[in-house]
DNA sequence: GTACAATGCTATTAAACTAGTAGCAATTTT
DNA sequence: AAAATTGCTACTAGTTTAATAGCATTGTAC
């Protein structure tokens, strides 16, 4: 019971927890396709180098494309983002107690 | 538009994107607590220090505490876990597929 | 058809992070 | 009082990411 759910979750962990890897996806949420130095802005921060090598592993895991008007999610990148929405709403609660408690 | 959910989500995925850290909470997700030792043998593969740091980490974030019996999430943290709930099932699918795609 | 800007990157060096392994001080168990 | 378990720390080495510069290609304007 702890093998095949266990090792797909740890495979997608894996990619996610690299750096950018989830604002990358994040930034193209909107289903709208970016070109790389706006996507490098719309991550912030992300060199060109990082942000290559993020876009390979999510162009090979099928999150990813890139078309004639650049980047943008694919099928399966857009049901994960979907999965992942709820954490916004978790982000801004969370953010604000941790500043109620910095003070 | 972009200020203040974008720097709490940005903020959130800061702390989530350091590597096991995701991992460190979803072995935690049954809402038992673990030692450090075994918490190591759940995430697998991590070492001592980078542990301790990510535990460090949760625990200012108020992700997880540290009790008598180990460490546990907190309610913030359940919360999380909660809305990550639909990766697992995720998961299964995005690896299967990409199984496919290998062979 | 040529200067121009924008595209997607690669190269290089330095800093930061993580791995691997050993072991210690403090508590709990036997 | 041994022995085991707890939560770590120390140290060195390897991997990942940052910072900055710039190149080759394509389309656009004149």
């Amino acid at each position: 019971m702890s093998s095949k759910e266990n090792v797909a979750i740890h495979q997608l962990l894996a990619l996610l927890e690299s750096r950018y890897a989830i604002r990358v996806l994040w930034a193209l949420r909107d289903g709208h396709a970016q070109t790389f130095r706006l996507l490098q802005d719309s991550v912030g921060g992300v060199t060109p180098n990082t942000l290559n090598t993020r876009l390979k592993e999510l162009r090979e895991a099928d999150l990813l494309t890139h078309g004639s008007d650049g980047y943008s999610v694919t099928p399966s990148g857009a049901d994960l983002l979907k999965r992942l929405s709820d954490l916004q709403a978790f982000a801004g609660k969370w953010s604000t107690a941790q500043a109620k408690k910095a003070k």
